[in-house]
DNA sequence: GTGAAAGCGCTAACAC
DNA sequence: GTGTTAGCGCTTTCAC
């Protein structure tokens, strides 16, 4: 009689009895079955799932140290950047044989740490998405757990950062060759590196092309919030605004349309990820995103990191982009 | 010299040779303090603070048989209807003490099951929305670990309804009082509860209001899918449509828009879940939904089973809904 | 109120 | 190739 688990579930014990073997031997028929003889290993497998056996997850974690789980920061679910990359990181994570526990940071600095904290004692590694936590405090949470960065450009800690240099650019030149000579970044969350990375290329690349360029007071990243910001907007007297992302465009073109500016008639308005593809009313120009592959890459780096026992190198995964012209940009206005 | 595991972190052992305590008192301190003195509690806990001692989640996990972990399950995050509802659950299983698995099934009936399965070992139970499972199969898997339901109405099963009901009825009646005699309704997913209740509530009411009711075929809920419908529903020769969801309605509206067909003056577009708010073009008439609601009561739910032990009753927790006026229905057109 | 000791189910040397 | 034997870090009777 092998004895079976409180509420009746079999044990390795139970496997072992049935199968006249070993516990060692039962444990070796799932870790490491090469290192036993293969009908063995067949019989232990099938006599498990005859027994309707599965191998205890906490006592393994236990006794060796690593749960098999890995945690995905992320500031916002609801915003539809991050949906494509939840849906990469989980796929991958499960192909390398993870589970991931999603945290919601809720754009909080505070519950980023704090889930981080949490977290640090029942995952492998995390994958932090787009943080809102200070270098220093990134760096403490590294050092204590493996974790990889996306769109957060910390030296020394693993990241995939998807660059929107190229994209970004082509937007202002595009706006230049469209004949506007004023024009103005929206930007987003203030801690975001995206956001930093973004409003300087748009400076950048403005001056070089011979443009004015009006920097905005910044904003969560909202439907609402690029609505609201309108009026802000025509106060500056630009001809074309370049928002941080997709959410904040649509909501600048609604706020535009209320008040009788024609895009892209009279207004130009460019966002960024590529989220609502054509969903916009006009179609919105936009600089593509690979939020997905991020995720995915970024899984990848974490399981190397955590199988090899943590390669040293300074991983940087940078993803390109490129502006995608519709039609919420056209010629500026004559006036 | 307490102890220390192997990565350098303080075990219990730590803590106790350093506070002069059992390790069960240091257990004690942390589990039932009211057990313990509340000095040694303090001292306790003091010393843990400082030592940066923190419960190895594993060893309790074995020790006790529950893991304080949640799975969710959803058919599909980046529909916008989830991560409300994603969000929510998070936020209520944190303050529970839980902490939350995502799982993502793709709408695959045959991933759900899979990854129902994976967990079944790891978590303390389910929160499974949407379910695109059989009946059958629902009930197998909740035999084996606790279970609530959200979105499906399975008996003795726990479960949180969004009752669309009412709000539905009103738009059926809605379209009548505009002059409407035939409209359509378009079906978004086929295992989809929602969407049989929504169907069979469209079809009831427009009898009902003696209306001509035509079914469409089954779509996958998503803005494509409802931009391709539009052809089949002009076929019909209807005058309104009433979308499952959001998604498809926003869809519908473009396809409407592409063929020179103005909305609300031609033709009437009724969406479900007031999930876009107001930022389709023109704003969508739509049912309103309550899936952070839900996703918080269904945690309710679960955490109050895991905790008392399992209350025999049959929860089914009922969430009522209303129709939302915008500008995406007026008159029918007199023709 | 606190301590001693026996596990929880699995893995990992180390033998044979 | 397979078995023996210690633990992994915590909880939980049962004593005192």
């Amino acid at each position: 009689m092998a004895r079976r688990t409180a509420d009746g579930s079999p044990t390795m014990a139970t496997v072992a009895a049935e199968a006249g073997v070993s516990r060692a031997t039962v444990s070796r028929a799932f870790s490491q079955p090469h290192r036993l003889r293969p009908e063995t290993v067949e019989r232990i497998r099938e006599i498990a799932g005859r027994l309707g056996y599965a191998v205890n997850p906490a006592a393994k974690a236990l006794s060796t140290g690593r749960s098999g789980t890995l945690a995905l920061m992320v500031p916002d679910v609801a915003n539809p950047f991050f949906p494509p990359m939840i849906k990469a990181v989980e796929r991958r994570a499960d192909q390398a044989g993870y589970a991931v526990f999603l945290g919601h940071t809720d754009e909080s600095p505070a519950r980023e740490d704090l889930l981080l904290n949490r977290f640090a004692q029942q995952v492998d590694g995390f994958v932090i998405a787009s943080s809102r936590l200070t270098e220093a405090a990134i760096r403490a949470h590294a050092e204590r757990s493996p974790a990889v960065l996306v769109n957060r450009d910390v030296a020394g800690i693993p990241r995939v950062l998807i660059d929107t240099t190229r994209g970004v650019t082509q937007a202002v030149e595009h706006l230049a060759a469209l004949g506007h000579r004023r024009i103005a970044y929206l930007p987003g969350p203030s801690r975001s590196w995206s956001n930093s990375e973004r409003r300087r290329t748009v400076k950048r690349a403005g001056v070089r092309a011979g443009l004015s360029v009006t920097m905005l007071p910044g904003r969560r990243s909202s439907y609402e919030s690029g609505r609201q910001a309108v009026p802000a907007i025509l106060a500056t007297g630009v001809t074309a605004v370049i928002a941080f992302d997709d959410l904040l465009a649509h909501g600048v073109l609604t706020g535009l349309a209320e008040r009788g500016v024609v895009v892209p008639l009279d207004f130009s308005v460019v966002g960024c990820d590529d989220v609502l593809a054509a969903q916009t009313h006009p179609s919105l120009t936009t600089v593509s995103s690979r939020a997905a592959e991020a995720g995915a890459a970024a899984v990848e780096l974490l399981a190397n990191r955590l199988g090899d026992g943590g390669t040293a190198a300074d991983d940087r995964l940078l993803l390109d982009t490129s502006l995608v012209v519709r039609a919420s940009t056209a010629a500026a206005p004559v006036c």
